[in-house]
DNA sequence: GATGGGGCTTACAATCATGGGAAGGTCAAG
DNA sequence: CTTGACCTTCCCATGATTGTAAGCCCCATC
């Protein structure tokens, strides 16, 4: 089977597969003798393993100890459970990063009057965290957020 | 005052402040005889409002849009609201697929058993997505998942 | 006035996962 | 043998951010 076969079959992109070889994450391709890669059932198993992972979003580093667990025979499903947690937990923290900006942005828009008139407690807000709206607001301290990288 | 106060006074990094200039969302610095930016109280003013913007989860895009409508002393509070509530359905889209990848391999985590036994739900279900564990498994239809850049 | 340390400048690379494209070789069908 | 679909490698771009390196500037201290 062709690049091209393998990722219809996985559905991942051959740009992908090629990048997973490039960078380790999955051993050389077997060669014809034109230098096409030839995948077997096997290596698209593979693939569709690596492509479930990804969609349930893992990261390749994380994949790559995936991986590892399920090509080895005598591992422990401890290992697994504690890997999958792990990510389950990465995904927690995520989204509560991403809903306390959204509660805090919707908090904001419901005290935005929404009409043709320029005030708006949103850009308030911006301008000046925690003050109000009202008062003309010259802020000044330095404060340390959170930051993440935007998702 | 120096980039470099620039950036301790509004928490927004030199290197960014650099980068958001060359790449137009903010406007050129003005630059003593030696070359170096020089940032007044107002500009700090403006990289405040961006970092707020960024730990709201905004893209540079979004914050372009922002600070237009924070420039324009006619704006109308009904776009501000209008971009607010979109970020908003950006984010909780986007934790609704992490919630459905969390939930997934929390179900999945809480089959397995977790001990020194290599036989593990999680690495059978990505092995082969929907089949039980039990059986020996030999997927090979066509699926078509969803897909998104794994936040 | 020289020197040193820290801040500034630009330019370039790397990150992570992915897509796009060019230039050229290969294969199978007609 | 030609055509078109496929494959190869290599490079570029994304988005936001950080890191590095070479070189200049400013100020304080000796």
């Amino acid at each position: 089977m062709n690049i091209g076969a393998a990722a219809k079959a996985s559905g991942v992109s051959a740009k992908m597969i090629r990048y997973y070889e490039e960078t380790g994450l999955i051993p050389p391709a077997a060669r014809t003798d034109a230098g096409y890669r030839v995948y077997s059932e096997q290596d698209v198993h593979m693939l569709r393993f690596i492509r479930r992972a990804r969609d349930l979003g893992f990261s390749v580093e994380g994949i790559n100890e995936l991986l590892g667990l399920w090509r080895d025979r005598s591992r422990q499903s401890a290992d697994v459970k504690r890997l999958a947690l792990a990510h389950v937990a990465d995904l927690r923290r995520k989204i509560a990063e991403l809903e306390e900006m959204a509660a805090t942005l919707e908090t904001l828009a419901s005290a935005c009057h929404g009409n043709a008139r320029p005030d708006c407690p949103i850009l308030s807000e911006l301008e000046a965290p925690g003050e109000d709206a009202k008062r003309p607001a010259h802020a000044s301290s330095a404060r340390g957020l959170s930051r993440f990288g935007a998702a």
